[in-house]
RNA sequence: CGGGGCGUGGCGCAGUCUGGUAGCGCACCUGUUUUGGGUACAGGGGGUCGUGAGUUCGAAUCUCGCCGCCCCGACCA
C-alpha cells in the first residue's frame, strides 16, 4: 500500500478524552474513531489489526475442532424469556422494540439462540460431542464505557458453546478450548494466564478467565511467579486426546494464580515468597462449563443409547476480539508508539523514502515495494511529500515490525536499512537481501503455526 | 445511578469571572526553501462558540432548560 494514497489519519496531538496508553496510541495511529459513548468505527488501520486477530482467532479454532456460524445481533426477548434471564440480565441489556411491537434485544452473548439452533437439529447422542463458535458484534450498555475499545459498549467477540453427552466429555471440550486459547494468545504476542474465576451471569460451576498482565488492567492479581515461564510453544497437541489435553490444563492451572474475586489469601502464602506477585490484569477471554443450566431450561436434549431423552452438557468460551486490539497495545508499546507482534500487525513492513522526488531514491523504493508486494509480504511504502523525521515519527507510531530506510546516503553504498521496531536494531543490507531476510525471520515460518483452515 | 469536570475550525487550547461582533499552536491549501528523527519563511482557506429559550442596544461570555462527552465509584469480554 501506499501511503499517499491511503487513508491515515495520524494525529500529532492526543484527544483529551483519551486516558489510557492503548486509547491515545489507537486514536493517534489513526486506528479508530469513537462514534458515541463506547462505541468506535474501525478505520483502515484499525480494521487490519482487528481481522488479524479475527483470523487467528478462527485458525486455532479450526485447529482445535471448532465449527464457526454466524448468529444474528438482534434477537427474540422470547427466546430469553425461555431461559428465564430477560428479566435477570437487566439494564445491561439493550432492549428494543420493532414496529409491531414485539420485543427485540441487541445481543450480549448468544446461549439461548445457539440452545435454539442445537434442540432444533440435534437429537442423538451420536450427533455429540458438537462445538459450535461465531465472531459477532455484541452490545452490553454498560454504565460507564472507558479505555477506548478495551472496554465499549459495542464490542466484538468470539464465542463459543459446546454440547456434550456427559460432564467427562463437557470437562474434555473445557480443557480443549483451554489449550486452543493458550495458543491463540501466544501467536499474537501475549502472555494470557488463566486464573480461576467467579462465574458471573453467564453462570456455570467451573470457570477460568485469561489475564494479560498490564499496568493499566481492571482487575488486581495474584499468582506464583512460575506461571508466567510457562509457554505452550509449537508443541503438537492432539485435541481429540483427553488425557493431553488434560495435562495442559492441569500444567498451566497449577500455579496459583487468581483474581481479586476468588483470591485465597491463604492459599497464596503457600507459595515461595520469592515468587508470589501481584499486579493488575485485563481480561481477554473466559471459559465455562455450566452442565444442563440451559439445555434444561430450553429443552436441548438428545437420546442416549437406551432411548431416554437426556439434557445435553454445555459449555461456553469468549475472546474479546475488539479488546485483544487494546490489550496487545497496552501489553506492547513504548514512548513513540505501538510495537505490533508479527501476526497482528496492520503490515508487517513499512519503507521510508528519505528523500522522496529524488529520482534515484524514488527508483530504489519502487523497485523495492515491487519486490516486496511480489513477494506477499504486506507492506507499506511512506511516498508521501514529507520530511524524514515526520516518516520516521509515523512509523514509531503505528509500529510496524520492520522498517526499511531508503534513502541517498545508503544507496551511495548500495545498501538500505533494515530496522526492527520491537529491539531498534538496524541492519544496512543490498536492497534485494531485504525479502529474503524477512521471510528468515517470519512467524509463519515456524512448524505449522499458520496453516489456513477451510472452513474460515 | 451518586460525585466531579468539559463542550470555541480536523486536533490541542486561550478568551467566559469583569457582555462590545472570535484568537493561538498544530494540521490543511499555494509559493519559495529544506531533506537520514516532526525544516524555515511568506501568503491563504476554514468556526451559526453543543443546543433551545430568556435578559440586554448588544451574548462565546449572564440566567434557565435540554443534549453530548470525559474522570472517580458500584458493575462488566
Amino acid at each position: 500500500m501506499r501511503l499517499s494514497r491511503y487513508f491515515l489519519p495520524v494525529l500529532r496531538e492526543t484527544p483529551s478524552e483519551a486516558q489510557i496508553v492503548s486509547h491515545r496510541l489507537m486514536l493517534r495511529a489513526g486506528m479508530i474513531k469513537q462514534a458515541s459513548a463506547g462505541i468506535y468505527s474501525w478505520l483502515p488501520l484499525g480494521y487490519r489489526v482487528l481481522r488479524n486477530i479475527e483470523r487467528i482467532v478462527h485458525e486455532e479454532q479450526a485447529r482445535a475442532g471448532h465449527i464457526p456460524i454466524l448468529m444474528p445481533t438482534v434477537q427474540s426477548a422470547d427466546l430469553w424469556r425461555e431461559s428465564g434471564r430477560y428479566d435477570v440480565y437487566g439494564e445491561e441489556m439493550l432492549r428494543i422494540s420493532d414496529r409491531h411491537g414485539h420485543d427485540l434485544l441487541y445481543g450480549p452473548t448468544n446461549e439461548e439462540l445457539v440452545t435454539d439452533i442445537f434442540r432444533a437439529h440435534v437429537r442423538s447422542y451420536r450427533d455429540l460431542p458438537l462445538s459450535l463458535y461465531h465472531i459477532q458484534w455484541k452490545f452490553r450498555d454498560e454504565i460507564r464505557p472507558r479505555y477506548g475499545v478495551m472496554r465499549g459498549r459495542e464490542f466484538f467477540m468470539k464465542d463459543g458453546y459446546n454440547f456434550d453427552i456427559d460432564r467427562d466429555s463437557a470437562l474434555h471440550a473445557y480443557n480443549r478450548h483451554m489449550v486452543s486459547y493458550l495458543r491463540t494468545y501466544e501467536r499474537m504476542g501475549l502472555r494470557a494466564i488463566p486464573m480461576r474465576a467467579a462465574s458471573g451471569p453467564i453462570g456455570g460451576d467451573d470457570t477460568h478467565e485469561f489475564l494479560v498482565l498490564a499496568d493499566t488492567g481492571e482487575s488486581e492479581v495474584f499468582y506464583d511467579s512460575g506461571i508466567t515461564d510457562l509457554t505452550l510453544g509449537d508443541r503438537a497437541v492432539d485435541y481429540d486426546d483427553r488425557e493431553e489435553c488434560a495435562a495442559i490444563a492441569r500444567e498451566f492451572t497449577g500455579p496459583y494464580a487468581r483474581t481479586d474475586e476468588t483470591h485465597d489469601e491463604a492459599l497464596f502464602l503457600k507459595v515461595p515468597e520469592a515468587r508470589r506477585k501481584t499486579s493488575r490484569g485485563i481480561e481477554v477471554g473466559q471459559i465455562f462449563y455450566f452442565g444442563t443450566k440451559y439445555s434444561g431450561a430450553m429443552g436441548a436434549t438428545v437420546q442416549d443409547p437406551r432411548g431416554r431423552a437426556v439434557p445435553v452438557h454445555m459449555g461456553s468460551h469468549g475472546i474479546g476480539v475488539s479488546r485483544l486490539a487494546g490489550a496487545i497495545i497496552e501489553a506492547s508499546h513504548d514512548d513513540d508508539g505501538i510495537i505490533w507482534p508479527e501476526e497482528v500487525a496492520p503490515f508487517r513492513a513499512g519503507i521510508v523514502n528519505v528523500k522522496q522526488g529524488d529520482s534515484a531514491t524514488d527508483a530504489a523504493c519502487e523497485a523495492l515495494y515491487g519486490r516486496m508486494v511480489s513477494a506477499g509480504i504486506e507492506t507499506l511504502y511512506d511516498d508521501r511529500e514529507e520530511r524524514p523525521g515526520a516518516k520516521f515519527a509515523t512509523m514509531d507510531l503505528i509500529g510496524l515490525p520492520w522498517r526499511i530506510t531508503v534513502g541517498p546516503r545508503g544507496l551511495a553504498k548500495g545498501k538500505v536499512e533494515l530496522r526492527c521496531r520491537r529491539t531498534g536494531q538496524g541492519e544496512e543490507m543490498e536492497p534485494e537481501a531485504v525479502v529474503g531476510r524477512l521471510d528468515a525471520s517470519s512467524p509463519a515460518a515456524s512448524p505449522d503455526a499458520a496453516g489456513t483452515p477451510d472452513t474460515v
